[in-house]
DNA sequence: CTAAACTATGAACCATGGTTTATAGCAAGC
DNA sequence: GCTTGCTATAAACCATGGTTCATAGTTTAG
């Protein structure tokens, strides 16, 4: 495939596709070139930007997912320590995400909104 | 109070302040000139920068904040849909983590995270 | 054969949240 | 009065995640 039939059916831009190229989040068997120059796609890659896409949605970094492509080869046991370090993060985001939310809600319920928050010192 | 104090008092870098203030997020009755043209503080901008921390750690930008200071002349109910509005932001966010965790509790338990993660074709 | 459509590259651009640098004025100690 | 230290400004720089642009080669349809 080239790299606009990937673009449709992967559903993102055809810059976005050469970005995660330059990335190197792009494994090299996925593509090759052909005489022209252009990129000749493999039909996997286009499940394996549904992972991309997925693990984007789900809050990875392009240095993350590319830390995960690299890791593929590491054992079985280093790649559970990654993901469960992962989780350790999502766990810190999801506390301070609850605070937020609680202190915002206390704002709410205490109606004193402007006095609390960014009153002026007038 | 000069920048410098300012900056030890409410442990934010000297540079960070400057950004702030062109950022339009220091409020005009907090700072005023003196004759050299240097910044002088009223004692009060230590707890509005605690306030802009505090904002910051639970996750507002930089525009959200500024927005918020301009709307504390608002109603009090357009205050609470501005902060409603964040609630269900934060609820949103925490829904997308809750997705993570799982699909990454899931990869470790199912013990092929190589397959179905990031697992190049060959 | 020519023009439109697609491909390639590198570089510039956008937003976000700052930090760093270059240049210069001001201030206080010795 | 001179050095050190603090202040000022604008502009450049950093990382992140892309998008857009300028320029050029390729391919395909009429």
């Amino acid at each position: 495939m080239k790299i606009s039939e990937v673009s449709k059916a992967a559903e993102l831009p055809v810059s976005t596709i050469r970005y995660y190229e330059k990335m190197g989040i792009i494994p090299d068997e996925y593509m090759l070139r052909d005489p022209n120059n252009y990129r000749v796609y493999d039909d996997n890659i286009v499940n394996y930007l549904e992972v991309v896409k997925t693990s984007v949605d789900l809050g990875f970094s392009i240095g993350e997912i590319r830390g995960m492509i690299d890791g593929v080869g590491c054992s079985l046991e280093e790649q559970t320590r990654l993901l469960q370090e992962k989780i350790d993060e999502i766990e810190t985001a999801q506390q301070k995400l609850d605070k937020a939310k609680t202190y915002l809600s206390d704002l709410i319920s205490s109606g004193t909104v402007c006095e609390e928050g960014f009153g002026k010192s007038s």
